[in-house]
DNA sequence: TATATTTGCGTACTTAAAACACAATATAAA
DNA sequence: TTTATATTGTGTTTTAAGTACGCAAATATA
């Protein structure tokens, strides 16, 4: 069979999420061109022909808001015939986490502005973008009791009730603070800092800093992360 | 950003497993043009302009092999730059599950022939197709514990003691018979037949049968399915 | 100085997982 | 036809993990 050149372009997408006091976010971009201009929409764009598509990712992601980022994993790939109006275009998505803190936002290239969204209130979104999200906050949701990406959405120093708050509302319930606080220290992935803040009134917390090697070595021996 | 076209082929591939009497295999096909000319590779090929991702996979799966498959889902999109010597090209690949008895082989058009392969003792493979494989049975051996994809692999009618055997063989240690049928048996997600079957010598055993309708109900009531 | 608020730790209770023993039913060999 | 062997099928006890819950310590505010 030869070697067939079907007219299927390739995008890349990126969900990515941030966490801030209680509050999920997803970052956006408004459409500069046509279609959908003007409208929101998930940052990302056509993969170049040299590059592999976690570059492709991070490349439009950084074009197109600003934002470097750390965390970025595969979600699913969006291949229906009809979800790009201007012809068949294949859609790798991948699922972002970062502190929206420390990030600043610059819309350049294809994108008019770029800005933050709490998930629960979501605008218009172009494409087929909207069932994209719907599947990236399930991984989120999913992947959060199994592996501890929760530390991507905080500061690299935080209390433990922020972890904890953290945990609420991306699961959609209360947990008990003792339990879970118990169950976060047996694993001895937390370290605990010299440092205390205090936080509006009541007794100040301890800092607790990830420690992403301990976490690595645990995996080794077999040993997983569950809440 | 004008509508581009850069030289990115898509093509889907199929992982396809079956199991049969404590030994997991894989299909592969044997390659008639080059590049990889007479060699064994996953059973793939590329995406036509207006068939969806799963419409190619199941197509090329059935022009290569003769196999049309229950169990197929999206494994992950390979992307590197170097996968393909002919140029450029990104392959969505899927992941199936078949029980191996029941279906001939037939290989047509790219391929000399499809072949089932102990999973242990496979040949040497073309592209990056060994990658491939080593993430498909990752996703097999970890998803084998938390859905109940075992099933797929075995005939509709089984005794216990096979799906026990497919459980001690995927997760690769041995399992208590007594503690595993309980656990089966808690869910009531198996039907007894008023079938025995004798296998050997030993006490004939009852046949079960896989009752979807009662698992989907389950789910439904967040009861969850887990080994 | 008293009250409200948040942090931090400990113990009792409940449920699920792991370990383990023996009877029942068939085939094959003595 | 009796005995040995293999496989199926069902218990109970022990152990560990998960859940529920109470109370003291440290701070801000009234």
């Amino acid at each position: 069979m030869s070697f067939p050149n079907p007219q299927i372009k390739l995008t890349v997408d990126a969900i990515v999420f941030g966490y801030n006091e209680g509050k999920i976010s997803i970052l956006l971009i408004q459409r500069k061109y046509d279609p959908f201009k003007g409208q929101w929409a998930i940052p990302g764009g056509f993969v170049l022909e040299n590059e592999s598509l976690e570059e492709a990712v991070a490349r439009e992601l950084k074009e197109e808001t600003g934002v470097s980022i750390n965390y970025l994993e595969q979600l699913y790939t969006f291949g229906n015939v009809d979800r790009d109006p201007r012809g068949r275009v294949v859609s790798v998505a991948y699922f972002g986490l970062i502190h929206p803190e420390g990030h600043t936002l610059e819309a350049t290239t294809d994108a008019e502005k770029a800005q933050w969204f709490d998930m629960e209130t979501l605008p218009e979104l172009s494409f087929d973008h909207k069932q994209i999200i719907d599947v990236a906050i399930e991984r989120l949701r999913g992947k959060i009791t199994y592996e501890p990406i929760g530390f991507e959405l905080l500061e690299t120093k935080f209390p433990f009730s922020n972890l904890e708050k953290l945990y609420t509302t991306l699961l959609g319930r209360p947990i008990d603070r003792r339990n879970f606080r118990k169950k976060i220290n047996s694993l001895n992935i937390l370290d605990e800092l010299d440092e205390k803040i205090s936080q509006g009134k009541g007794r100040p917390a301890s800092l607790f800093r990830f420690n992403e090697k301990r976490y690595k070595q645990l995996q080794k021996e077999g040993i997983i992360f569950e809440i």
